[in-house]
DNA sequence: TTGTAGGCGTTATCAA
DNA sequence: TTGATAACGCCTACAA
């Protein structure tokens, strides 16, 4: 037998059913709440579970249903992710509130090493969650072998390039909603639009820029767009810094990104360009940063709550074998400040 | 017995016996990697995992040696949380980092409603963690009576008002680090400081502004306090208002929290003062906010990742049934920028 | 070195 | 209505 690191011993089933003198099949019954419980037993039920603190090891409990209704939530780099992205935040709460709904508990499994990666893997796969939500997956990952091969019913948010055929993904249309702030920058009449673009190595990279390309249609100038690797502030000043050099007459920016766009305005206003008088500049996430520069942002928003929502609907829904969707993409929506 | 929602049955530890032709026993000592498996064992054990596609479901080992080997972390409102406090998310980070080094599972969850609530406090005594890590808890929570009752052991973010006693805490000393950086913001010279002071009625805000009060000695002058009831921006903002009306001549400025600090900025601005020559302004908490206000805001850096990985390590000893500090004080440091 | 069997704390079946 | 009893998947003393 195993001996616990010295804990107090907690009272079970067993010893309630030892203090009221029914059976552990009444106990079980009457916790339960089904009906087929005398009022006498229940009385006596009630007074020796207050008098032993029973309280129910849903553990166990789990063992024998073969369910434990509760989900994981896969966050992968939280460090840089929580502090620059609010819509983590929001997404996670978008999830719970579904599957708590359903009465499902959501546990959010931070992985942020080797270590982690592997443990979670286990974690997994050893009957703690009936489901997984997975935001920001990475490349050859354990974590998504793992769900593969257990064909554990799964929903990312995000789409990563390697993830397996069988789950399901909840996207954005970051093509459209590209396109769509083009065409509003554009439509205040600005005449040399220019884009910061960023990792273009990822879906969300290339397609921002994709959409920025076809709302511009002929009026797309190849020279006056500059990318950098990360969504990020540094990369946004230093590339808005060379494409000032490149373009000076730019009167229009689209940064991929609010972090990008918050470090182009420095790099606008280093250059002694007045916004958005001399060069509006939009940019992409509606992150606090797009509500903290000055001027504040214009920005395209995305549902993240309703991003988390629907995964977890997602992953219900596999749980109780109905057919799920393979994907489902929610729109996102423009929101318009003073920056452009 | 249960009829588990219609999912593919795994191979368990009886399967693999079957498929190897030993016993039960020893395909466990197998997995668990003692000695005293013939390599004859091994070998057809090993095949067998692989055919049958054997993985181990540690729930059911948990239920038998007692310890689940994860400890639950609990944040409340996260919301507001992990959208305006960065540290929040370093805190995780620093004691999922603790937890990790020692082989233990953290899972953060989320409490956002009273069915969260309920819900988490089922599942803090149902077993599925050995002890808690707890941010930002509430008064007269279901949690802390759960954690109190159960004696699970657990450590505190910071000290709300009416936690368990057998609890730990670990803490900053805001009183200290609020004299430090008011002693600084003096040091430049500024002859009439003023206070923003917030969330009074909590031990956080009492004690910023008792230690904004002892740096200032007889120099504090109680009409230059203003105070706000949340750590917010727009409260920041009218309570600056205010206190601008009241002593237009104030020329520095300590502000209860950053974003506090960022809406007195802007109220400053309003009022036509300049940062910092015309009036010094300082902030507490070195959030994102400090970094992104213009000019940057002078503030005080919680050690966030220290104090997760400090809780941890406070859960780590109970759960080793070592004696445990039951408060231990983290010293914040000074970052100073351009706004005073 | 291996097999047997009992138990972890529940729920579920079935006869009483 | 209730009480035995057999699972759930695993670990581990003890015997062989």
């Amino acid at each position: 037998m195993a001996s616990p690191p010295h804990r107090k011993r907690r009272a079970t089933v067993h010893d309630v059913a030892i203090h009221s003198g029914v059976s552990r099949g009444t106990v079980s019954r009457y916790i339960n709440g089904e009906r087929y419980v005398s009022s006498a037993a229940r009385e006596a039920i009630e007074a020796a579970i207050r008098e032993v603190g029973y309280v129910p090891n849903t553990a166990a409990r789990n063992l024998v249903m073969q369910r434990s209704q509760s989900v994981g939530f896969i966050v992968h780099e939280p460090g840089s992710l929580f502090i620059e992205d609010p819509n983590i935040g929001e997404i996670m709460l978008g999830a719970n509130a579904t599957l708590s709904a359903e009465d499902h508990q959501m546990a959010v499994l931070v992985v942020d090493s080797d270590r982690d990666t592997d443990r979670v893997a286990r974690y997994l796969s050893g009957g703690f969650v009936e489901g997984a939500i997975i935001v920001s997956a990475r490349s050859h990952d354990p974590i998504s072998e793992v769900i593969d091969r257990l064909e554990l019913p799964a929903a990312y948010v995000g789409r990563p390039p390697d993830a397996p055929a069988a789950a399901s993904f909840v996207v954005i249309d970051n093509r459209s909603a590209a396109a769509a702030i083009t065409t509003r920058l554009a439509a205040t009449g600005r005449r040399r639009i220019g884009m910061i673009a960023a990792a273009l190595d990822r879906d969300s990279g290339a397609d921002r820029l994709a959409g920025f390309r076809e709302a511009l249609g002929d009026r797309f100038d190849e020279t006056l767009v500059e990318a950098t690797p990360l969504y990020s502030y540094s990369g946004g000043r230093d590339a808005a810094t060379s494409l000032l050099q490149r373009a000076p007459d730019i009167d229009g920016l689209f940064a991929a990104s609010d972090a990008v766009a918050a470090g182009a305005m420095e790099a606008l206003r280093a250059a002694g360009r007045r916004i958005p008088e001399d060069v509006a500049i939009v940019g992409f996430d509606d992150s606090t940063w797009s509500r903290r520069t000055i001027p504040a942002l214009s920005t395209v928003h995305q549902p993240a709550r309703e991003l988390g929502a629907e995964a977890a609907r997602l992953v219900l829904l596999k749980l109780r074998g109905e057919a799920a969707p393979t994907q489902v993409q929610l729109d996102c929506s423009v929101v318009w400040r003073e920056s452009a």
